[in-house]
DNA sequence: CCGGGCAGTGGTAACGTTTGCACTCCGTGG
DNA sequence: CCACGGAGTGCAAACGTTACCACTGCCCGG
């Protein structure tokens, strides 16, 4: 079915080994062999069988990545950045949904495992049960009782970022809307939010609603819906990831209240990054899904490269930043936005 | 470092054969002993190898997918529903990204050969060069040259319904925001839009502008921008993709006029599928990321059970259907949109 | 002139599975 | 009592590749 090596071997007239050889690049061989046995391989289009190869240097060209889901743009975003890092280093990368399932997440592990993966990187959805004997990098969300490397969000710092922000525009009555702390992100989000109000006394004036379902807009709308009807109403709001901010923003709009005049809005996340359509545009933290893709990536590549699966249990996080666009009530009137002037500049 | 068939085998005292057999559920074997193996493996942690399971079996477990970006939601979606088909049928996709370069794609196509994939799921960025030996479908994208089966939506059928509901509207100076003609997608609006004005009579008022960099908003904004400071602007515009719709709207906006009162937008798919949040919601065709990707898995996998890689060249197309909803012109007042109050009733 | 080294090559044993074949027990029917 | 068959098991050869070791010439210094 396949050409095989042996089939460029006695093509050219040389043994296995140093048909091997040759195509690898071993300096043992002549050149003028090696040139011969290469043209043999690309005309016979020789293509070396990996799993054959990796059986037998006992090592596999596989590297995981395990995500809740993929179609969510954050997920799939990261997985890119790592996906890209892990290929230019030789891996192949082998990419997994639970669809939150802690059984898919277990299942996707030992998968990997049968594929002697190299390593794995990996958001958990609660599936994580202890070493499976490859290094393991966590992002995003994790096992926080786990001695396991993990690099993540600044969740406390960001939504410090962002509640503050609010306190100084006099902001007293805020309200968050957020994921459920049974991952890292909804518990350190919900967290830090509880914990700066209460920092400022206003432990009383804060509201809090958590997603019923899995991050869906849609009980982030009956959320909001259900705090606007308060007889005091929040005077802010503060979204917990990206889908709460459209949920939110439906949800004022079906109130007939008008953003920011009537209640300001700002997000961990920003749902509008590829449109910059929504209007107003949103106070939001700097996206970081490259980064964060990257900076897992390349410490599962330092882990590998050391192969000592246990020292390095370091956590990194990546720094938040702020950027103050109108939903919270700064910046101006509404008009066409900052990128399309520069978009209609460029082209002169 | 792994534990392998021999641990087992030893443990329980049985030969390598029997081991083998037995965590097959090779009825050749005795309950007793079936039960021992297991219940051994089990304890021991064992994972069979499927690389050596695979080059000894003369069978693969994977089989590739192969998409320009996997960050697009359109791809991110077809990616999800294929891979859950065919990890059901119990195969491992690989999943890889061409960045829209013909050259990364021939490069994916031949790591996939690599690992003696089954077969493959390509949405063509141009790099297909022939056979590659296994069963190939292409989707969405595909070399119209090429003797293969492909599965896409139906771009003529589509456009179709988009022009044919603005020409009913009394609309006749139409132009079309689209992707360059070199994948198929591009070429199939393209040429249908020219087509149906042309037979309606309208070929001197349509007005065309293609983007000029990889589907990016930008560059439809900065077109939309133009067209719209023409002397005899449109009067509706038709977006050849999600993106395009985004780079509309904005233009429209910049050019301090009202959707859908100033100037129609209808667009061949919904950049606001998630959020549903954008004002008005667009007039578009339904979604069929996920029937798109069902079908194109459910075909390979026909194809491979039938291990006859040339004989189906079949195509097939998805039917289009038109959502009709606000940016086109119908449907009355702004306000909230139908999915929020379904949304509020459901909770009660 | 001879021994040692070195460049280049080939033979062969692995890697961890699966599988065809052969073997050993039994029980059973002739 | 023996041949026969079938259930259960083990042996060993593959799968396609890599890597260790051994071999052949040949050049060169002593």
């Amino acid at each position: 079915m396949h050409v095989k090596l042996e089939d460029v071997a006695t093509a050219v007239g040389v043994s296995l080994s140093t048909a091997s050889r040759a195509l690898r690049g071993n300096p043992a061989v002549s050149e003028r062999t090696r040139r011969r046995v290469q043209a043999a391989a690309e005309r016979l289009g020789y293509e070396p069988n990996r799993m054959a190869s990796a059986l037998r240097a006992r090592t596999s060209p596989f590297v995981g990545i395990v995500v809740p889901d993929l179609t969510i743009p954050f997920f799939a975003l990261v997985v890119k950045a790592a996906q890209d890092v892990l290929e230019d280093a030789g891996y192949q990368v082998l990419v997994m949904n639970t669809d939150r399932h802690a059984q898919q997440e277990r299942e996707a592990l030992r998968t990997l495992l049968a594929h002697r993966a190299n390593g794995v990187l990996l958001a958990t959805s609660g599936g994580y049960g202890g070493s499976y004997g490859m290094p393991l990098v966590f992002f995003a969300n994790f096992e926080p009782t786990a001695p396991v490397a993990r690099v993540a969000l600044s969740n406390r710092e960001g939504i410090g970022l962002l509640v503050r922000h609010l306190l100084e525009h006099g902001h007293t009555r805020i309200a968050y809307v957020g994921g459920q702390p049974n991952v890292t992100s909804g518990a350190e989000r919900l967290a830090a939010f509880e914990g700066i109000m209460n920092e400022a006394g206003l432990g009383d004036e804060m509201r809090v609603r958590l997603s019923d379902d899995a991050w869906s807009p849609a009980s982030a709308e009956r959320a909001v819906i259900e705090l606007l009807h308060d007889p005091a109403p929040p005077t802010a709001i503060v979204a917990g990831g990206d889908t709460f901010a459209l949920g939110a923003i439906k949800a004022i709009r079906f109130c007939g209240l008008r953003l920011p005049e009537d209640v300001a809005l700002v997000s961990f996340q920003d749902p509008d990054r590829v449109g910059g359509v929504i209007e107003p545009p949103l106070t939001t933290l700097a996206a970081q899904e490259r980064e964060l893709g990257q900076h897992a990536a390349s410490l599962l590549l330092h882990l590998l490269s050391v192969s000592d699966h246990h020292a390095s249990a370091t956590e990194m996080r990546l720094p938040a930043t702020l950027l103050v666009r109108r939903s919270c009530g700064c910046n101006g009137p509404p008009g066409a936005n900052l990128e399309s002037m520069i978009g209609l500049k460029s082209v002169g």
